[in-house]
DNA sequence: ATTAATACCGACTAAATTAGTAGGAGATAA
DNA sequence: TTATCTCCTACTAATTTAGTCGGTATTAAT
């Protein structure tokens, strides 16, 4: 049971940017270099981020991406769930249901379920990308 | 970012064992049935539950599984981590590393992470399986 | 205008993980 | 001795994740 890599990526691209943000814009093959990830997979995690309204896009040379809005008020799990696409830890335990459940669940697995949702994000939550520089 | 299957059939399968305890052991072959999971599949999860201590094995024909200890005493997290092998949420940001980083990693991916798994485990922890039932 | 740098897009492939099957062997109660 | 169990290893199938390929559109600089 682990995050995908989308999000260590993820996150580690935003804190780079983050951190640069002040100096304008930044092209992604400066934070794929410096993080080494690859710049193709790097643009398909940050069009997830831009979707998000978490980044901004300036197209063109000399463009590249910036923070949508301070890093103190960017919600780690807004990132997360962006990268991930979905956060719900348990697949439903009817078989019948492609769905993941959560609260729409009520067999004793969904009791369990619900609870580490909740501990999850509101772990998330509570860490802004500022804290993280 | 889910758990696998492995964690809602296994607790199913605890829940349901853990229903009908008294009775004496309970052949997978029922539990299977019941819950409509595949008995070739319980088979092998039962057989990491048993490693864990969670649950006991009565071999021969009338055999089957029955819970290790009372219910009540047997902790959620104790069963999931039996199941998945693993709990650490996020894959180490540092490629080179194979393993899974978690209090041994010190980067800034690193801190969200150790908040994340500390979540989980506590949320796991505090629920037991006596009362799931 | 042309060029170079950039985001953006969709389709594809490769790798890894998860889910599930097959075919038994060994133990035990009836 | 037989039927019913757990237990074990190896395999295959399905799904998800990771990453590539080849290009288009936009813009700044020359």
């Amino acid at each position: 049971m682990i995050f995908s890599t989308r999000s260590s990526y993820g996150l580690r691209a935003m804190i780079n940017l983050a951190k640069r943000q002040e100096r304008g814009s930044v092209a992604l093959a400066q934070i794929a270099k410096q993080e080494k990830i690859s710049l193709k997979y790097l643009e398909r995690l940050f069009s997830g981020l831009k979707k998000a309204g978490l980044v901004k896009a300036e197209l063109g040379a000399g463009g590249g991406y910036k923070l949508a809005k301070s890093a103190k008020k960017i919600n780690i799990y807004d990132i997360i769930k962006a990268l991930e696409g979905k956060l719900n830890p348990f697949h439903c335990s009817n078989k019948n249901e492609k769905i993941f459940c959560s609260s729409s669940c009520h067999c004793e697995v969904a009791k369990v379920l619900v609870k580490v949702e909740q501990a999850i994000n509101s772990a998330l939550k509570k860490i802004m990308l500022g804290q993280l520089l």
